[in-house]
DNA sequence: CTTAATCCTTACGAATTGTAACAAGGCACA
DNA sequence: TGTGCCTTGTTACAATTCGTAAGGATTAAG
């Protein structure tokens, strides 16, 4: 994998060379830009990692960039700017730039800020194995051990059969799940007196996460539609 | 969808109300801790979405926690600081920290920052579909839930039926709703004495709504022509 | 005022779902 | 191998949902 790519625009000199340096040093590639023309046409057919925007730019407003950078093109974007007002880092941040560090600047911390967006980037694909352990609404649900634990740190076990239920519930909260899926994803063809076994294990479910049956607040039934379950979910 | 959490670990209360009021008004929903024991049991439970954290904790060492975060739980972790130098700066965003703000700040720009934060979390999750809440003449309707609550709080749950009919209603207050419409939207060929299930779920819809018989204020029906729902509606 | 059309409401029943009780199978352990 | 515990499906019956039918109430027309 090729090194990730940084651009500078900025039209002095003497920081672009600066920031390039420090960069290059920590193993990125740099490109620099002087305008934001340049910069643009380099866009057409390259697409950058980071982008470090200057604000105080001749040649076009920087804000309009930073906007189309962040909108457009995925890149992330650092804004470095000598205007050192809380409204203008406002501005800035909420048109679309990651972060925004102010004149002077040391070249380590741009650097060490760099690298947190690429970091940010990547954290998303679930990299670190399958997630096992779900957290939502008090409870902690942990399928490696087949263990639920309630706010107050008191545990229970749940079989394979209920962590098949209650993992599918866990994978799409929120939305209406039919009993035909269910009986797809859980396997068993469905027919006969057979779905019955789907209620009964959903019933065993409930009971385990103390629902009330007057009033479930976690596994709700749609009559003649299917199930959802509400409840903000976390995997971890 | 409810509003992000965002978490104030800071041992000085003023600081944390500073904040607290800030993202507050910002729509953010927070929670406030002195401690890093208490906060590391609120995270057994609950997920926040942005966490700030003071570095210069009695309890605990900040860094240490900040690396716990932004590994184990998916949490942006901003850091507040009154520790302004560069070394410092950098190892806590080398740790794992997204942010690194300095003390004396400025609540506004926090505010800009945690946005920023979430708006590149949320790119991915496919979380609040339509609008599912609606707001009316002191009733408030959950679709996603199938709850009903009126203006003190107190809780019932409608079925399926009545929530189309309800959302039918909500989606266009103040027309004309004729039955044919009702039928071709709610499903079922019109004629034979099949619409009477129309009128036995609108009657069951006002019964739920504390609908006077004599004077119905919400549903009121147009003798030969059909319904009209009258009342304010917000759709959240 | 009378009448017919329209609408509301209650009661009942079919379909769907919940859950307790029982039974079959699996696994550990003596 | 036998015993006991746990898991899981099945069955039976209770509860819920929702359409239909029936009778009463309301409305519009003449």
């Amino acid at each position: 994998m090729t090194a990730p790519l940084v651009t500078i625009l900025d039209d002095e000199p003497e920081i672009r060379r600066i920031l390039a340096d420090a960069l290059e040093d920590a193993g990125f590639r740099t490109m620099g830009f002087s305008r934001a023309t340049e910069f643009e046409a380099m866009l057409k057919t390259t697409t950058p990692d980071v982008c470090l925007v200057d604000l105080g730019l001749p040649d076009k407003d920087g804000l309009t960039l930073v906007h189309r950078l962040a909108l457009e093109v995925g890149a992330a974007v650092i804004i470095i700017s000598g205007r050192a007002q809380v409204q203008d880092r406002i501005t800035g941040l909420e048109l679309g730039a990651d972060d925004y560090i102010i004149k002077p600047f040391d070249p380590t911390e741009v650097v060490a800020r760099v690298r947190v967006r690429l970091r940010k980037d990547r954290v998303t694909p679930k990299d670190s194995g399958p997630a096992n352990t779900a957290v939502f609404n008090g409870w902690t649900a942990y399928f490696d051990r087949y263990v639920l634990e309630d706010e107050s740190g008191g545990e229970t076990t749940f079989s394979h059969a209920e962590s098949e239920v209650l993992r599918l519930f866990l994978e799409s909260p929120k939305r209406l799940i039919s009993r035909a899926q269910m009986q797809e994803i859980l396997g068993g063809a469905a027919g006969e007196s057979f779905d019955r076994a789907m209620d009964v294990r959903i019933s065993r479910l409930r009971t385990k996460l103390r629902e009330d049956p007057k009033n479930p607040r976690l596994i709700k039934t749609i009559y003649g539609a299917g199930y959802i379950f509400l409840g903000d979910v976390a995997w971890r």
